[in-house]
Order: structure tokens, then sequence, then C-alpha cells
DNA sequence: GTGACCCATACCCATATGGGTATAGGTTTC
DNA sequence: GAAACCTATACCCATATGGGTATGGGTCAC
């Protein structure tokens, strides 16, 4: 078991910078996968393998084109990762300082519960 | 090479579901290990490991307290991973099927603009 | 000092991962 | 139909990963 939550994951296919890459640049629109291999500085196989991820959680979609195969992006995928860590915007908009009092007070507050 | 950037990635790091789990279990205060290996389900070492990680990237601070190490919450890495996201919002606001047009009309604005 | 307790680390294992090369399928062009 | 082109997949490899058990260091209670 090497890592519990593999595919299908979206936290996971953003975990590898060339993924994220690939996301945003096709935020400027669908592109084929020769040119995000080339602009990414990796083999096509590579950019393929990477798209299929991203493919996988639905990330992107592909569209056969000719001979070519158009990636476009559907980032709908990221609104749960942007939510998420909004859950802990409170916790980083106090001073480092501030949230530490913070959190011992909530720590104090609970363990006071317990008795 | 198994992963390119392994560690002191923000990214990856929440990329693992119990890490997740810790951070948001970390959201309501100071924990020692023993009780957030508990509350996670898994071993005392296993939530060590994790928690190594998140203090690697930053994001749990740890704090000797008698024989038992207290670990807290430092969410301030969780930003640019919130805003990350955040910049493919305009992304999934709209419907996709407009999405799709405005995404064509871009891809057709870049190529007339090579031309 | 001895025992109980908490925790980090050392190993070991099975597996997933990313990268690269070779290749096969499908499409267009001639 | 042959050649050129684009892309996905099949392999192979080195390594990172997560999980588990064993263990050692440090601290508290007595």
């Amino acid at each position: 078991m090497a890592r519990a939550a593999t595919t299908s994951d979206v936290f996971n296919a953003i975990a590898e910078p060339q993924r994220r890459d690939l996301l945003v640049l096709l935020r400027a629109g669908e592109r084929p996968v020769t040119e995000l291999a080339r602009e990414l500085g990796t083999t096509q196989p590579g950019a393929s393998k990477h798209l299929r991820v991203l493919r996988e959680v639905g990330l992107v979609r592909d569209r056969r084109a000719g001979r070519q195969r158009l990636y476009g992006l559907d980032a709908r995928g990221l609104r749960p990762v942007h939510e998420w860590t909004g859950g802990f915007e409170g916790f980083w908009h106090a001073s480092f300082d501030r949230l530490d009092a913070y959190v011992r007070d909530l720590e104090q507050a609970r363990q006071e519960e317990q008795r």
C-alpha cells in the first residue's frame, strides 16, 4: 500500500507540479498533447500520462479533432479543494501568535469540557 | 524517480487523506500524538509519520509538554493552495457549456494572434 | 531506581509513482 | 495504398510512499 487514495482524487491529481502546470496552460484554451508536452518540457508520453490522471479525476476533457486530440480544462473539480482550504482561512488571517493563543484557549476549553 | 517534488511541498502534504484529517482535527486545538492516532483510527507510529510530513512543510508545529508532545495547527501554508485554486474560480462559476464556449473563444483568439 | 507512559525512529514490505523508450492504432495527405 | 503525423498504451526501471512492528530515548510517578 503505497498511497491510500490514489486515483480519482483531485487532491492527489494536483499534488504533481507538472499536472498543475498543465491546468494552468489549459486556462488559455484547448491544446493538443504535443504542444502541451513541448510547453512542459517533457515527452509526449509523459504529458499523455499526466493528462490521463487529470482526465480520470475530471479536471480535463478531451475531444478528438482530426488526428490530434484537444484537451480542455474543466476546473469544477478544483472547487472542493478551494473550499476545503477555505475552511482554514480564519487560521491564517490572524497573526500566528494570536492564533497560537486562540488555539490554546480552544484546547483549554475542550479539556474543561471533558471534566 | 517516483515523484518529482516530494517533501516540503504543501500540495503533496495534503494529498494524503489522513493528513487532511489531522489538519481538521487540529483546528480544535493542540493534541498529543496518541490522541490523534486514536481519532484517526491508526497506530501511533503511523500518526507520527504523517505529522512529521506536515511539520516539514510547516503546516503543524510541535511543543513538548511533559512526556507528551502537543501538535498544533499552522495553516498559513494552506493559503497558497487556496489562492492557486482560486485562480480557477472563474472557470467553475460559469456553467460548463458556457465555459466550453468561452474556452473556444479564447483558443480562437490565441490562434488568430499567431497569424 | 524501577516501572509505566508517550513518542520518534529504524526497519521491512508491498505497491504506486514518474520518467523514458518502443510501439500500435487512427487520421490525414499525397 | 503509402508515408507522415498525432496520440495512447505497454513495458521497464528507480524510487518514494504508506503501513506495520519493534525499539530506544525521554519523562513522570512511586
